[in-house]
DNA sequence: CGTAATGTTGAGCGCATTCAAGCCGGGTGG
DNA sequence: CCACCCGGCTTGAATGCGCTCAACATTACG
């Protein structure tokens, strides 16, 4: 799924892959306290990610799609620590972290890949981080739906069009929000005429005016 | 530092240490934008993470004390993306990656253990998105509290006494508050008898009471 | 077609922030 | 040695953003 890689090296992954699964929406890849046995690279659907407390709040700590890769929490204590929810039908290579490790200690590309693939989610985390950390509603919410986009455009998608397979909650639990101040700012955007919202079809009206609330330039204004 | 190594192991790490760095306090061991060549050990000390968004603000993404490993970050782009400050004097192992890399490639202990690292980071963080996600001011302290005092029990500190090497301001930047939000939270615990803090210094005098604020369970109350 | 899940909107409230003033402690230089 | 200064910390008062609670609208689905 990422680019660069030689003919041999997809052979590598076939390698890898020990089957390929199917997950029905609304169910679990794999879930907390569940042993560890695998990553997941996702083929195609969607999923969140997530974290629950001892008193049931949860945080979803992440949506995932097609060539992006779920498991890796599992790796430090050989249990799943989150859980890892289908928002639409989907299909994954299961692949063996033991054949993984194998394999990557053989072909020096692949082993350079896991560790990318490993330090590319702390960074992406880092970036949540800051969002939960120190954005406000608007912000969170902007950045959310530029990250998204900016994701799909990269699979070929449209830049300014997109549908959410997550609920105003599951948005809401990602970005620190109550659903209903994720409604809200939605029905804001739309007022102010940056997106258009029509339940979960998000039309992004004027990306630089969503990127201006992300980061408020001074001269910039809603071109 | 980490437990249950082989002497061959040992000299192993003895192999992947191309030097030793001391960082005095105040000063960068990497910056954002620099260069990723090498993983760092901490021998002695203690840092702060922090990454910053385009318009200056910043957030503290995590401390790290001796024994564990800063740098991951870098991985991805061959960039680092945060800054790694020492907030007391402190040294380092530098490890330079690509050696990290060959080692591991002959080492499957070693490469286990590297996964692992990566992969507990990733856990670590999941666990700050939760407190940045969901928490109030009081959980957020308590949390952080708990969290330092164990780390440092687990290196032969005290359980209930810990000074405290970062500023109100950092703090605060960590747990998504205001420096103002985590001096008056301190006083209240102060007031209330959980905690006595005397600027940086920190004695826990209720340690079951901070983890009811955690996490609380409907019977127990400030035994 | 009816029911449940999801989403929108309003009113009022509360927690954390903002702004501001004062305190404490440590280091420096007169 | 003490006065001073400055960064860090504490505390107070007022504000406001996002939350809570509640009613209603809309959509999905059996």
């Amino acid at each position: 799924m990422p680019l660069g890689l030689s003919e041999e090296e997809l052979d590598l992954i076939d390698d890898m892959v020990a089957a390929r699964r199917t997950v029905k929406r609304g169910s679990l890849l794999f879930r907390n306290g569940e042993k560890f046995t695998s990553l997941y690279a996702i083929r195609t659907g969607f999923f969140k990610t997530c974290v629950a407390s001892e008193d049931g709040r949860d945080q979803v700590t992440g949506f995932q799609m097609a060539g992006e890769v779920v498991g890796l929490d599992g790796i430090v204590n050989d249990y799943h620590t989150c859980d890892a929810v289908a928002l639409e039908d989907a299909e994954v290579c299961v692949m063996p972290f033991d054949r993984i490790e194998e394999l990557s200690r053989a072909v020096n590309s692949l082993q350079r890949h896991v560790h990318k693939i490993m330090s590319r989610e702390i960074v992406r985390e880092h970036g949540v981080m800051l969002l939960l950390g120190s954005m406000r509603a608007e912000e969170r919410l902007a950045t959310f739906l530029l990250n998204l986009v900016q994701r799909l455009h990269a699979r070929g998608f449209s830049q300014s069009e997109l549908i959410l397979r997550m609920t105003r909650e599951e948005i809401g639990s990602f970005l620190g929000l109550k659903l209903e101040t994720v409604s809200r700012t939605f029905s804001r955007f739309a007022e102010e005429g940056i997106v258009e919202v029509k339940q979960r079809h998000v039309r992004i009206l004027n990306t630089d005016a969503l990127k201006d609330i992300v980061n408020p330039k001074s001269g910039a204004g809603t071109a």
